[in-house]
DNA sequence: CTCGAAATTTGATCAAGGTAAACCTATTTG
DNA sequence: CAAATAGGTTTACCTTGATCAAATTTCGAG
């Protein structure tokens, strides 16, 4: 049975879905894909019939070992398309998702290797998320939410777990990017906000926000 | 009636059909895009819906004004791509053609306003087209087939006109691309080979391929 | 332990594609 | 000059992927 490009960015979205705590839902699906859940639904199905994932209905999903590289391929190109976005055609880091969610379907693989070699083989999304290579291996992810970081700490930003425009035109403002060493200043009481410093500056960040901030923290 | 990027790719495909001395048939418009005739006459009966263009079964096509303009917003994108492709991108010229009709489909307004400006805002596709404006105008062309051309004529190549890698490669390699010079220095009788001067070196030209050539002769 | 809201799934419909069969048009030939 | 036939065009029926509306399941609150 064959794959079609659409099947693999719905295994795609389902593989990131699989390593985020709210769990995979027909719903988070339908969001994630801009698409509607009786979509969802039936292409369960059909990825269920292809061997790609096992769907049992109301219950759940789990992708196969053939899913999962599957799933992988189709990450590598959204990254290293918003990669070729924002570093190559010159877009804010804000307006890629989307249009890297439309340009997946049409690509070749051979667009696939140019965009790699002229964006210099990056290793990393512009939003932090590792690429996985082309022969389906990703690299492991060793940081947490700033939201759980202890005041005091010395730590890197390195990924920002958001595609809403508004929160990365912000951070993008404050110059909080992948890479950008912080340290937490202080924590208000029952979730409140925080005070870090970065790049010279103090910055006061509200609980939302500081949860999709994830950083390494240094020794 | 809305019109899909689907559609519009059709109408552009029908409008460079309507140019060309071969005239617009189903079969030409689906071979041209990769697609089954069937397909095409389904397409042509929702653009005469859509009052894109009148169609009368086994009679013929013909764009309406609005057919005209969306055609050449397709081509806009079309030819922009091949310079992206080309340019930014690194690929061959006789790589672009086939990408661009995939890329077209999922690109956004967006994506071709910045296309424009990271290719310095190009007159020409790589294979020496015009490339519409924005507001839907086109440059007139004013150039004749190489095999037209009287011996002994100072002339530049303008177009090349195929869509052929093979052809494409070999130009290429002879390095005929528009804008260089060319001297017709002789032609066998009954439509035989064409022997011409350019880039310092000589080139003998079968007749295939002086008809895809298309030169400007200079006064 | 039942009821109702929210999420999920099914059913009917549309766009766009393919293949195979039917159908025009035009050219060639008896 | 009419009939036959080839080639291109169109129709008929099926697949994928999407939508909306209706039906169904699940789960938390009383």
């Amino acid at each position: 049975m064959k794959i079609t490009p659409i099947m693999r960015e719905y295994l795609g979205e389902i593989y990131r879905l699989e390593r985020n705590p709210e769990g995979v839902s027909t719903s988070a699906m339908a969001e994630r894909l801009e698409v509607s859940p009786s979509a969802v639904v039936r292409m369960l199905r059909r990825l269920d019939q292809a061997d790609m994932l096992s769907y049992v209905p109301y219950q759940g999903v789990k992708l196969t070992t053939e899913g999962e590289r599957e799933a992988l391929r189709s990450i590598r190109r959204h990254r290293l398309l918003e990669v070729l976005l924002v570093q190559v055609m010159g877009f804010g880091w804000d307006e890629v998702h989307e249009q890297a969610h439309g340009l997946q379907l049409t690509i070749t693989d051979a667009f696939e290797d140019r965009m790699d070699a002229v964006s210099g083989y990056p290793t990393h999304c512009p939003h932090g998320d590792p690429i996985p290579t082309k022969d389906g291996r990703i690299a492991a992810t060793n940081d947490q939410p700033l939201s759980d970081t202890p005041v005091g700490a010395e730590a890197v930003l390195r990924r920002v777990k958001t595609d809403d425009g508004e929160k990365l035109r912000y951070l993008a403002e404050l110059g909080l990017r992948p890479g950008v060493p912080v340290r937490v200043l202080h924590r208000a009481p029952f979730n409140g906000p925080l005070r870090l410093r970065a790049n010279g500056h103090e910055h006061v960040i509200g609980t939302e926000l500081a949860r999709a901030l994830r950083v390494e923290v240094m020794p």
